[in-house]
RNA sequence: UGGGAUGUAGCCAAGCGGCAAGGCACGGGACUUUGACUCCCGCAUCCGCAGGUUCGAAUCCUGCCGUCCCAGCCA
């Protein structure tokens, strides 16, 4: 992690250098999230970026609710929020804030403005504010309420405090430059009135800050140095300068932005998500194929594989969209160096080992993880009937198929080599049953004669067998970049076979007390965890969190 | 002549005047009791384009082109 470099630790640097803007300082960061959903892979990016920059170079990171807006935040966020964070492994010791913590604060910071001529009471409508603004080529006009003394002004905020004035009757605007070639410098709103009780606050305000406002004087007010945010606010620098500039703080902190995440075949706007969710189109903010925390989590993401991924993504100021499959190359690398190997069939078919005695069982060691040898072994027991996968055998294999074909020799993994004698076949033409002989002398899957034996495939004895349900994910959508794709709605890309619910799976016994949030490997398939929502008593149900790479390329088995 | 950013491989991304890191993806090979993992090899004579400065430029200068963001009393 120490090795990881981007512009911002740059620039922090610079900061910190003799002459620096901080020099001698503590660097201090946030995360300041809106407590209004849930959190997902993007906010990751911004969570890994302010607190492994701060730690890196051993400052502090707060983490801070910017609840400035009573209609859209709910106490049911903060929660979830905190639990997010703090499963991805970071912490942010007794430095958690609530923006709403400073609202004195802040008000009496826009009443020092007012005193300084910097801010002013607006009666005009916000269509009418609108109207006066100006175009992106055309300078705005000012207002008619612009030039109002100070003690005018200070008597309108107050009474706007008292709740003399309906919601939307008067604004406090700073004043700055209606000409302005930046729209967010045409004396933007700092304050508006809202009657409605806030989460944390109550009905204690009616007033309540702008972000613009509100955002630079927390930052000012805990002391942070860097105050990380997405590239949408670059805009916004001038306008934070100018606050800072103008409170009576000494804390002057630097607005540094970089690019949000965006992740192909997935959306990440919180109100594409919630449109998901309230339609049922997903099964609500965890599900397994949203890019939510607690969908990834579902989906068996661990922790180190999302701060794998972030860090490893780089930050920069350039538009990107991240490969999914690189994410997905991350939860493989961790998940292949920690998920114990089992053996589990999907989509069963019997096998038969004629010459193996009815009735007859034995047990074989198998490894839990080769990656991992002191994981140890766990017992597999194997009789004469058992399942195999219904695509490891073909009666006619295509080019360059080496499992299971009438003639052929394949290893049963961990057990004995076996020959295909055939298969049975039902009315429909349908395998039910594959026929096989084992050779006694290849106890383990060895071959004593040292000859080779190209298939190993995995399998379950049918009388040890535990039923469970699996369900395959794939992506959420079936493009690249949904938001893209202007002239058509982006629900009309949903991805039809991102769920396929398998039902009768048959898994070895070992994991018959599975339990969330234990993610294994079924060998050669793929990642697979416990769903974490409680299951009915007795059943088992696994997420598959990623399939395993293969390099088949022959046609169907 | 609105303002602010940004263009290095299919996707991320280093690079900061000395002769294009790394990862993902992809292709080939080795190994293999997982067609996994691991390991090799290949993958930008070129850095949006055009000029210029320089012994030397992705890095500096000029011009052009493309893309993104901004007209909430949202954050």
């Amino acid at each position: 992690m120490d090795e990881t470099r981007n512009f911002i630790h740059d620039a922090i640097e610079d900061d910190l250098a003799p002459g620096g803007r901080f020099e001698g300082r503590t660097v201090h960061t946030r995360f300041p999230p809106e407590p209004n959903g849930y959190l997902h892979i993007g906010h990751a990016k911004a969570i890994c970026i302010n607190f492994t920059t701060a730690e890196k170079y051993g400052g502090l990171c707060n983490l801070r609710f910017d609840d400035t807006n009573p209609t859209k935040e709910d106490v049911e966020y903060v929660d979830a929020i905190e639990q997010d964070i703090r499963w991805l492994g970071f912490d942010w010791g007794d430095r958690l804030f609530f923006g709403s913590d400073y609202a004195q604060f802040i008000y009496d910071t826009a009443e020092a403005f007012i005193r300084k001529g910097l801010a002013y009471v607006d009666d005009l409508s916000a269509d009418e504010m609108r109207a006066m603004r100006g175009t992106l080529t055309e300078p705005g006009k000012d207002s008619p309420y612009r030039n109002r003394g100070v003690a005018e002004n200070l008597d309108l905020f107050r009474r706007m405090k008292a709740g003399e004035f309906e919601a939307g009757a008067k604004v406090l605007r700073a004043r700055i430059d209606m000409a302005s070639g930046n729209l967010n410098l045409r004396d933007p709103a700092m304050y508006r009135i809202k009657k409605e009780s806030h989460h944390r606050t109550g009905d204690e305000w009616c007033i309540y800050p702008m972000y613009d406002f509100a955002h630079p004087l927390q930052d000012a007010v805990e002391g942070i140095t860097h105050s990380l945010c997405s590239l949408e606010y670059e805009d916004h620098r001038p306008l934070y300068d100018w606050v800072v500039a103008h409170a009576d703080l000494a804390d002057k902190p630097r607005q540094i932005e970089f690019a949000r995440l965006n992740l192909t075949n997935t959306v990440m706007s919180k109100r594409k998500l919630l449109e998901l969710v309230t339609r049922g189109l997903v099964d609500g903010w965890d599900d397994p194929r949203m890019p939510t925390l607690r969908g990834l989590r579902r989906r068996g993401y661990t922790p180190a594989s999302i701060r794998t991924f972030c860090d490893r993504i780089g930050v920069s100021k350039v538009y990107s969209t991240v490969d999914s499959a690189f994410l997905e190359h991350c939860l493989r690398e961790d998940l292949n160096a920690n998920a114990r190997r089992v053996m589990g069939v999907l989509r069963p078919v019997r096998l038969v080992v004629e010459n193996y005695p009815e009735g007859r069982v034995e047990t074989f060691e198998a490894e839990n993880n080769p990656e991992r040898p002191e994981d140890g072994t766990r017992t597999v027991p194997f009789a004469r009937e058992l399942w195999i996968e219904a695509d490891d055998f073909a009666e006619e294999p295509p080019k360059g198929y080496f499992r299971m074909f009438p003639g052929n020799e394949v290893r049963l993994k961990h057990a004995y080599v076996v020959r295909c004698t055939g298969c049975v076949k039902d009315a429909d033409g349908r395998v039910v049953e594959v026929r096989c002989t084992y050779d006694p002398a290849t106890r383990g899957g060895d071959t004593p004669d040292g000859r080779k034996v190209k298939g190993t495939i995995h399998w379950v004895s049918a009388a040890h067998a535990v039923d469970a349900e699996v369900r395959l994910y794939d992506s959420l959508f079936s493009v690249p970049d949904p938001d893209a794709t202007e002239d058509r709605d982006y629900k009309e890309l949903l991805n039809p076979d991102s769920l396929e619910v398998l039902t009768g799976c048959k898994v070895e016994p070992s994991l018959a007390d599975a339990v969330a949030p234990a993610s294994y490997q079924f060998l050669r398939i793929g990642y697979f965890c416990v769903d974490n929502r409680p299951a009915a008593p007795g059943r088992l149900v696994f997420n598959r969190s990623v399939a395993l790479k293969d390099s088949f390329k022959g046609g169907k088995g």
